[in-house]
DNA sequence: CCGTATCCACAGCGATACTG
DNA sequence: CAGTATCGCTGTGGATACGG
Protein backbone atom coordinates (compact mmCIF):
# COMPACT_ATOMS: atom_id res chain seq x y z
CA UNK A 1 0.00 0.00 0.00
CA UNK A 2 2.13 3.04 1.35
CA UNK A 3 1.12 6.66 0.55
CA UNK A 4 -2.18 7.93 2.98
CA UNK A 5 -1.54 11.00 1.26
CA UNK A 6 0.03 12.45 -2.13
CA UNK A 7 2.14 10.08 -4.34
CA UNK A 8 5.27 11.34 -5.63
CA UNK A 9 7.82 9.67 -5.94
CA UNK A 10 8.08 8.34 -8.89
CA UNK A 11 10.19 11.35 -9.86
CA UNK A 12 13.20 10.17 -7.77
CA UNK A 13 14.41 7.31 -9.27
CA UNK A 14 17.62 8.00 -11.12
CA UNK A 15 17.08 4.82 -13.71
CA UNK A 16 13.96 4.40 -15.26
CA UNK A 17 14.21 0.78 -15.39
CA UNK A 18 15.06 0.25 -12.21
CA UNK A 19 12.34 2.31 -10.67
CA UNK A 20 8.76 0.62 -11.14
CA UNK A 21 9.79 -2.57 -9.10
CA UNK A 22 10.68 -0.45 -6.48
CA UNK A 23 7.07 0.88 -6.62
CA UNK A 24 5.65 -2.09 -7.19
CA UNK A 25 7.18 -3.74 -3.43
CA UNK A 26 7.10 -0.36 -1.49
CA UNK A 27 3.06 -0.51 -2.49
CA UNK A 28 2.44 -4.23 -1.68
CA UNK A 29 5.26 -4.49 0.97
CA UNK A 30 3.31 -2.84 3.64
CA UNK A 31 1.99 -5.48 6.56
CA UNK A 32 -1.90 -6.05 5.19
CA UNK A 33 -1.89 -5.88 1.24
CA UNK A 34 -0.24 -8.83 0.48
CA UNK A 35 -2.85 -10.92 2.89
CA UNK A 36 -5.68 -9.04 1.48
CA UNK A 37 -4.95 -9.51 -2.05
CA UNK A 38 -4.31 -13.79 -1.73
CA UNK A 39 -7.83 -14.53 0.10
CA UNK A 40 -9.37 -12.14 -2.30
CA UNK A 41 -7.55 -14.38 -4.83
CA UNK A 42 -8.79 -17.72 -3.40
CA UNK A 43 -11.91 -16.42 -2.46
CA UNK A 44 -13.12 -14.74 -5.22
CA UNK A 45 -15.61 -12.26 -4.28
CA UNK A 46 -15.96 -11.08 -0.49
CA UNK A 47 -17.93 -8.88 2.13
CA UNK A 48 -15.53 -6.62 4.21
CA UNK A 49 -16.43 -8.24 7.42
CA UNK A 50 -15.75 -11.63 5.85
CA UNK A 51 -12.19 -10.00 5.03
CA UNK A 52 -12.09 -8.97 8.34
CA UNK A 53 -12.50 -12.10 10.25
CA UNK A 54 -10.38 -14.06 7.63
CA UNK A 55 -7.13 -11.75 7.69
CA UNK A 56 -6.94 -12.57 11.57
CA UNK A 57 -5.12 -9.04 13.58
CA UNK A 58 -6.09 -6.39 11.11
CA UNK A 59 -8.42 -3.67 12.63
CA UNK A 60 -11.19 -1.97 11.08
CA UNK A 61 -9.47 1.05 10.16
CA UNK A 62 -6.28 -0.85 8.24
CA UNK A 63 -8.78 -2.99 5.99
CA UNK A 64 -10.33 0.00 4.79
CA UNK A 65 -7.33 2.05 4.26
CA UNK A 66 -5.79 -0.89 2.30
CA UNK A 67 -9.09 -1.79 0.19
CA UNK A 68 -9.20 1.75 -0.87
CA UNK A 69 -5.09 1.94 -1.42
CA UNK A 70 -5.99 -1.30 -3.73
CA UNK A 71 -8.74 0.19 -5.36
CA UNK A 72 -7.27 2.84 -6.09
CA UNK A 73 -4.54 1.10 -7.50
CA UNK A 74 -7.08 -0.89 -10.08
CA UNK A 75 -6.46 -4.11 -8.07
CA UNK A 76 -9.89 -4.53 -6.35
CA UNK A 77 -13.00 -3.44 -7.43
CA UNK A 78 -15.86 -2.74 -4.76
CA UNK A 79 -19.75 -3.19 -4.84
CA UNK A 80 -21.72 -1.38 -2.93
CA UNK A 81 -25.55 -3.08 -3.02
CA UNK A 82 -28.02 -0.08 -1.98
CA UNK A 83 -29.62 -2.73 0.67
CA UNK A 84 -30.61 -2.70 4.11
CA UNK A 85 -28.34 -3.67 6.03
CA UNK A 86 -25.57 -2.43 3.62
CA UNK A 87 -23.78 -4.72 1.56
CA UNK A 88 -19.86 -4.14 0.25
CA UNK A 89 -18.09 -6.64 -2.09
CA UNK A 90 -14.91 -6.64 -2.92
CA UNK A 91 -12.75 -8.65 -5.83
CA UNK A 92 -9.65 -9.05 -7.76
CA UNK A 93 -9.68 -6.94 -11.02
CA UNK A 94 -8.39 -9.18 -13.95
CA UNK A 95 -5.13 -6.10 -13.55
CA UNK A 96 -4.98 -7.84 -9.45
CA UNK A 97 -5.49 -11.27 -10.52
CA UNK A 98 -2.33 -10.43 -12.89
CA UNK A 99 -0.81 -9.33 -9.66
CA UNK A 100 -1.90 -12.23 -7.91
CA UNK A 101 0.09 -15.01 -10.72
CA UNK A 102 3.41 -12.80 -9.46
CA UNK A 103 3.02 -13.03 -5.74
CA UNK A 104 2.60 -16.73 -6.46
CA UNK A 105 5.43 -16.86 -7.94
CA UNK A 106 7.29 -15.05 -5.62
CA UNK A 107 5.78 -17.00 -2.55
CA UNK A 108 7.09 -20.39 -4.66
CA UNK A 109 11.17 -18.88 -4.49
CA UNK A 110 10.06 -17.95 -0.66
CA UNK A 111 8.79 -21.10 0.23
CA UNK A 112 12.01 -23.03 -1.33
CA UNK A 113 14.54 -20.77 -0.01
CA UNK A 114 13.03 -19.92 3.30
CA UNK A 115 15.08 -22.69 4.95
CA UNK A 116 18.45 -21.22 3.99
CA UNK A 117 17.29 -17.69 4.75
CA UNK A 118 16.86 -18.59 8.54
CA UNK A 119 19.83 -20.23 8.39
CA UNK A 120 21.77 -17.31 7.24
CA UNK A 121 20.48 -15.74 10.08
CA UNK A 122 21.20 -17.91 12.68
CA UNK A 123 24.68 -18.04 11.06
CA UNK A 124 24.65 -13.91 11.07
CA UNK A 125 23.38 -14.03 14.90
CA UNK A 126 26.32 -16.40 16.50
CA UNK A 127 28.90 -14.47 14.33
CA UNK A 128 28.28 -11.26 15.71
CA UNK B 1 14.90 -28.00 -2.26
CA UNK B 2 12.34 -29.80 0.08
CA UNK B 3 9.88 -32.57 -0.27
CA UNK B 4 6.93 -32.49 -2.35
CA UNK B 5 4.85 -32.01 0.61
CA UNK B 6 5.65 -28.39 1.68
CA UNK B 7 3.94 -27.06 -0.77
CA UNK B 8 1.28 -25.38 1.31
CA UNK B 9 -1.53 -23.25 0.45
CA UNK B 10 -0.77 -19.57 0.38
CA UNK B 11 -3.59 -18.43 1.57
CA UNK B 12 -3.63 -20.91 4.59
CA UNK B 13 -0.75 -19.00 6.16
CA UNK B 14 -2.57 -16.60 8.71
CA UNK B 15 -0.86 -13.67 9.78
CA UNK B 16 0.73 -14.49 12.92
CA UNK B 17 2.51 -17.38 11.44
CA UNK B 18 5.36 -17.04 9.31
CA UNK B 19 3.79 -16.52 5.77
CA UNK B 20 6.63 -16.73 3.49
CA UNK B 21 5.78 -13.93 0.31
CA UNK B 22 4.76 -11.41 3.29
CA UNK B 23 7.99 -12.26 5.23
CA UNK B 24 9.75 -11.50 1.65
CA UNK B 25 7.62 -8.60 0.43
CA UNK B 26 8.30 -7.15 4.18
CA UNK B 27 11.78 -7.83 4.18
CA UNK B 28 12.54 -5.92 0.48
CA UNK B 29 9.28 -3.52 0.25
CA UNK B 30 11.75 -1.00 2.81
CA UNK B 31 13.01 1.83 0.95
CA UNK B 32 16.20 0.95 -0.34
CA UNK B 33 16.51 -3.23 -0.54
CA UNK B 34 15.84 -3.63 -3.72
CA UNK B 35 18.00 -0.69 -5.30
CA UNK B 36 20.93 -2.60 -3.48
CA UNK B 37 20.14 -5.83 -4.89
CA UNK B 38 19.38 -4.46 -8.21
CA UNK B 39 22.73 -2.41 -8.47
CA UNK B 40 24.57 -5.32 -7.33
CA UNK B 41 23.34 -7.40 -9.55
CA UNK B 42 24.50 -5.39 -12.42
CA UNK B 43 27.64 -4.63 -11.46
CA UNK B 44 29.05 -7.93 -9.63
CA UNK B 45 31.26 -6.58 -7.39
CA UNK B 46 30.32 -2.74 -5.85
CA UNK B 47 32.19 -0.92 -2.83
CA UNK B 48 30.87 0.98 -0.46
CA UNK B 49 31.12 4.32 -1.70
CA UNK B 50 29.90 3.27 -5.40
CA UNK B 51 26.55 2.24 -4.04
CA UNK B 52 26.22 4.81 -2.27
CA UNK B 53 26.87 7.32 -5.33
CA UNK B 54 24.76 4.71 -7.71
CA UNK B 55 21.58 5.02 -5.07
CA UNK B 56 21.16 8.39 -5.20
CA UNK B 57 19.86 10.42 -1.93
CA UNK B 58 20.60 6.80 0.12
CA UNK B 59 22.33 8.25 3.34
CA UNK B 60 25.57 6.71 4.53
CA UNK B 61 23.59 5.13 7.08
CA UNK B 62 20.73 3.58 5.46
CA UNK B 63 23.28 1.87 3.37
CA UNK B 64 25.02 0.38 5.88
CA UNK B 65 21.67 -0.42 7.71
CA UNK B 66 20.16 -2.41 4.29
CA UNK B 67 23.69 -3.81 3.87
CA UNK B 68 23.86 -5.28 6.99
CA UNK B 69 20.19 -6.67 6.60
CA UNK B 70 20.75 -8.08 3.23
CA UNK B 71 24.09 -10.08 4.62
CA UNK B 72 22.12 -11.05 7.84
CA UNK B 73 19.66 -12.76 5.13
CA UNK B 74 22.56 -14.71 2.95
CA UNK B 75 21.57 -12.88 0.53
CA UNK B 76 24.89 -10.34 -0.13
CA UNK B 77 28.73 -11.06 0.89
CA UNK B 78 30.81 -8.51 2.40
CA UNK B 79 34.72 -8.70 2.26
CA UNK B 80 36.70 -6.73 3.98
CA UNK B 81 40.49 -6.16 2.86
CA UNK B 82 42.95 -5.19 5.38
CA UNK B 83 44.48 -1.88 3.48
CA UNK B 84 44.81 1.69 4.19
CA UNK B 85 42.35 3.07 3.57
CA UNK B 86 40.09 0.08 3.85
CA UNK B 87 38.65 -1.55 0.90
CA UNK B 88 35.08 -3.40 1.25
CA UNK B 89 33.15 -5.11 -1.18
CA UNK B 90 29.98 -6.46 -1.58
CA UNK B 91 28.39 -8.64 -3.95
CA UNK B 92 25.33 -10.74 -4.75
CA UNK B 93 25.53 -14.71 -3.05
CA UNK B 94 23.77 -17.41 -4.90
CA UNK B 95 20.74 -17.27 -2.88
CA UNK B 96 20.48 -13.34 -3.70
CA UNK B 97 21.32 -14.03 -7.41
CA UNK B 98 17.71 -16.11 -7.35
CA UNK B 99 16.06 -13.52 -5.65
CA UNK B 100 17.73 -11.13 -8.16
CA UNK B 101 15.93 -13.17 -11.36
CA UNK B 102 12.06 -12.51 -8.87
CA UNK B 103 12.59 -9.47 -8.87
CA UNK B 104 13.38 -9.08 -12.48
CA UNK B 105 10.26 -10.75 -13.37
CA UNK B 106 8.09 -8.97 -11.05
CA UNK B 107 9.90 -5.76 -12.36
CA UNK B 108 8.47 -7.13 -15.59
CA UNK B 109 5.22 -7.37 -14.60
CA UNK B 110 5.40 -3.57 -13.16
CA UNK B 111 6.80 -2.18 -16.55
CA UNK B 112 4.30 -3.84 -18.18
CA UNK B 113 1.44 -2.66 -16.55
CA UNK B 114 2.29 1.06 -14.85
CA UNK B 115 0.58 2.52 -17.33
CA UNK B 116 -2.36 1.17 -16.15
CA UNK B 117 -2.23 1.59 -12.69
CA UNK B 118 -1.40 5.11 -12.90
CA UNK B 119 -4.81 5.59 -15.40
CA UNK B 120 -6.71 4.00 -12.23
CA UNK B 121 -5.17 6.41 -9.54
CA UNK B 122 -6.06 8.99 -12.00
CA UNK B 123 -9.84 7.84 -12.75
CA UNK B 124 -9.90 7.44 -8.54
CA UNK B 125 -8.60 10.71 -8.28
CA UNK B 126 -11.36 12.32 -10.30
CA UNK B 127 -14.02 10.02 -8.99
CA UNK B 128 -13.48 11.08 -5.34
C1' DC C 1 37.33 4.94 3.30
C1' DC C 2 33.98 2.77 5.97
C1' DG C 3 31.67 2.80 9.17
C1' DT C 4 28.96 3.89 14.51
C1' DA C 5 26.40 6.80 17.67
C1' DT C 6 22.80 10.13 18.66
C1' DC C 7 19.06 12.80 18.14
C1' DC C 8 14.66 13.79 16.12
C1' DA C 9 10.78 14.42 12.70
C1' DC C 10 7.20 12.12 10.82
C1' DA C 11 4.38 8.49 8.85
C1' DG C 12 2.21 3.83 10.02
C1' DC C 13 -0.77 1.59 12.70
C1' DG C 14 -3.75 0.19 16.66
C1' DA C 15 -7.43 1.51 19.94
C1' DT C 16 -11.43 3.71 20.61
C1' DA C 17 -15.62 6.20 19.77
C1' DC C 18 -19.14 7.66 16.65
C1' DT C 19 -22.47 7.41 12.13
C1' DG C 20 -25.74 6.30 7.94
C1' DC D 1 -22.90 -3.75 8.21
C1' DA D 2 -19.53 -0.88 6.74
C1' DG D 3 -17.52 2.50 7.42
C1' DT D 4 -15.27 7.71 9.38
C1' DA D 5 -12.80 10.59 13.06
C1' DT D 6 -9.44 11.24 16.37
C1' DC D 7 -5.53 10.33 19.30
C1' DG D 8 -1.21 8.50 20.85
C1' DC D 9 2.49 5.21 20.61
C1' DT D 10 6.24 3.29 17.86
C1' DG D 11 9.55 2.35 14.28
C1' DT D 12 11.79 4.10 10.08
C1' DG D 13 14.84 6.92 8.24
C1' DG D 14 17.38 11.63 7.65
C1' DA D 15 21.06 14.82 9.57
C1' DT D 16 24.95 15.27 11.93
C1' DA D 17 29.11 14.25 14.49
C1' DC D 18 32.66 11.16 15.76
C1' DG D 19 35.99 6.83 15.42
C1' DG D 20 39.29 2.96 13.39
Amino acid sequence: MGTEKENKKLADCAPEELCPVRDIMARFGDKWSVYTILYLGQHGKLRFNELKSMISGISQRMLTVTLRSLEEDGLVSRAVFPEVPPRVEYELTALGRSLLQQLLQLSDWASQNLEQVLEARQRYAKKA
